[in-house]
DNA sequence: CTGTCATTCAATAATTCTATTAAATGACGA
DNA sequence: TCGTCATTTAATAGAATTATTGAATGACAG
């Protein structure tokens, strides 16, 4: 174990990425990332956590490369490192759904009691808005809806969602998302609308996903009027 | 802590896929099972470790879904999950490659300097054979050979190299590649075929890549006379 | 220069992970 | 049934990771 050939030495330097994916509150963060940059402390508010210890995860996530930082005043803004980290992401997340009984029963016994309805895909989602027939709404809170959002969606945080339905017209379709797909907040948003009486499904990704796949991005804010 | 919402206990969950990832000995073992399958004995002979490490590293595998086990008489035979544990592990790679410095020095400082040359794309390998121009030579242990290798190729393992290119034509490209991109043997057995005199490259990948790219596979053991 | 605020660092205790050793299981053949 | 062999399990000590606390740093405003 003393003696290193180089071989063991780049599996060590792999190790440390994979490790880097091995918490869920570093998984979480990346996930927020992947909204766009954040400070130390607005990632702490978010996760309900102290600013020491997310800077200490930061730093790990530093470490191994997937977020860079950069100070900016008195404020470090952290933000994810390229879109290879998403998808190394995405990767495992893939090997969990196809092989951890323990997923498919969280899935089966929270999401899809929630969510019954296939989920509409990104070109599908495209030729729906293209012809008019839905509304897009993006249920993440307007700091990271400023950020970035799919063009003609209007943001509706989930804590809105209530009192911006009776003012929408119930016999249209909604689609919504958030942050990705297994954010939670696209499922509770379309719960809610259904116990409402709308027509609601989700979009399959989130943000970065439709950002990751090239498609094209509104920065202007919109309000949920 | 204690009260876990649907989406921290789905991270748990891919966190745990991440964390297997995250050690360089686990690592190893999945390269190798990457080749084909194995019994737990003959992984720990590869890999030069006691077998009882190597059994506990398998069922921490196998908890996080990445490999199976099936009980063959005696032996248990273990293997990959599937491709997608191979694509997670090429994403991880693929992270530790784009960022992180310690990477670039190790692969500079030891497999540059041994392979300068610009190695071989899996197109222009298929060309060149087509043509006839190279020999192709696979330096991975016969076993692993025999289980699965590049169509026209011939199996020279490390330890034979010296003796086999006496019988070899200088005048001719050998062309060498094992079991994946970082795989030692490869950048070894190019070392040493330049030092005999011969015109030598690398494949960019190895068998798994080859196999997971849908290309042919041969199954004929072939000797290397 | 001083105070404030965001972030990092240092120290700690609790937990988890790792490698090793030795003993237990499970399957086969005599 | 008994012995052998491959594998797993149990037990352990040492190492690494984690969350928490409180103090240190660095940048800005006055």
């Amino acid at each position: 174990m003393s003696i290193r050939n180089p071989k063991q030495a780049l599996y060590e330097q792999f190790a440390i990425v994979a490790k880097a994916f091995g918490h869920p509150l570093r998984l979480e963060i990346i996930e927020h990332l992947a909204q766009g940059a954040r400070s130390v402390e607005a990632l702490a508010a978010k996760l309900g956590q102290p600013t020491a210890n997310i800077s200490q995860h930061l730093q790990a996530l530093r470490r191994a490369g997937l977020v860079m930082a950069e100070r900016e005043g008195k404020f470090v803004y952290y933000s994810l490192a390229d879109d290879s980290v998403l998808s190394a992401f995405a990767s495992v997340r893939g090997v969990a759904e196809r092989h951890l009984a323990e997923v498919d029963r969280i899935v089966r016994g929270y999401f899809d009691a929630r969510d019954r309805m296939r989920p509409v895909g990104r070109d599908e989602l495209q030729s729906l808005m293209r012809d008019g027939l839905v509304t897009l709404i993006d249920v993440r809170p307007p700091d990271e809806f400023a950020l970035g959002h799919v063009p003609g969606a209007i943001n509706v945080p989930l804590g809105e969602i209530n009192s911006w339905s009776e003012s929408a017209d119930t016999s249209r379709e909604v689609v919504a998302y958030c942050r990705g797909p297994w954010c939670v907040m696209s499922f509770e948003a379309v719960a809610a609308l259904r116990s409402l009486g709308h027509s609601a499904r989700r979009l399959e990704d989130g943000m970065p996903e439709w950002k990751a796949a090239g498609l094209p991005v509104e920065m202007a804010a919109r309000s949920c009027g």
